[in-house]
DNA sequence: CGCGATTCTATAGCCTGCTAATAGTTAGCA
DNA sequence: TGCTAACTATTAGCAGGCTATAGAATCGCG
């Protein structure tokens, strides 16, 4: 595939390439301990700050509910997350980690890393400081272009 | 949520983040025609280069063989591909539009336009060229990173 | 010529996005 | 108090990624 087109044109698209095959390694690295990206991305998440509510961590990783409940499901049938009352309202649920949640931890944070590392290699500081502000940019026209 | 974290730590995800909107967005405004983004994207590709087989298109449009299988199963479903058998072998089949799909084109070029113009706003030629070419590399490391 | 390897498409099954619609709970106000 | 509105989570259903596998057709070499 020829990724010298022209900015432009092709920018987006790539983005769309890239993402896809970024997530589709880390799978396929992650899958010996029985993760996916997602699945990773809410752990992480949840061994900084626990407990939280669904919403609350649909929130964080900016998925819409429905996607985090059945994320969560997926987690509970294999035994990484609880779901428990929340003390005052009994509509929504604290997600917890298990013990066996919490030993993984330390390995998905260094397939991260690693993948990072990897992905990152060869592109410089000020490189990256422009893409990420050009991408933030890109997130907010979306999001007005969304809202109108 | 805040944008505004380390380039090194929030990049990948964010990026996640904007190909997932970019998509909804597109998907919402190429509803009235009975269109998604991987619909709109094949459409536009067999208006260019016509016919192709599906292996070509899983190709061009970088995505595996399955994918573009049922993409087509859909689309040929919905009245705006047929499949043809391809003389002198008969594994392949090729991929043509039908007239209502070519009577489509040019409001999906208008969109697809549209929502460049949109999401690209405010951002200058060099920033887009620097931010092309770092998406580039990346994809290029994963690839590496893949092989090995 | 014929058989094994290769190639192309299709199917099955999984995961993760989304929207829309439901059910249960809480809050607020008359 | 009691009714309505708002909020939280779930369910159902669709789309589009992926891998693995199967089936049909072709190719190539002995």
């Amino acid at each position: 595939m020829s990724r010298s087109e022209d900015p432009k044109l092709g920018l987006i698209r790539t983005l769309g390439a890239l993402t896809r095959k970024v997530r589709t390694l880390f799978d396929a690295r992650a899958s010996e301990y029985g993760l996916t990206e997602a699945r990773a991305r809410l752990l992480l998440h949840l061994t900084q700050s626990c407990p939280l509510t669904q919403g609350e961590l649909a929130d964080a990783m900016d998925v819409e509910p429905p996607t985090m409940a059945r994320l969560i499901d997926g987690m509970e049938a294999g035994g990484l997350v609880r779901r428990e009352a929340v003390p005052g309202d009994r509509r929504q649920r604290h997600i917890v980690l298990t013990e066996a949640a919490q030993s993984q931890a330390e390995a998905v944070l260094v397939l991260t890393a690693q993948l990072r590392t990897e992905v990152l290699a060869g592109i410089s500081e000020e490189e990256l400081a422009i893409t990420h502000r050009v991408v933030c940019r890109m997130l907010d026209n979306v999001a007005k272009a969304g809202r109108s």
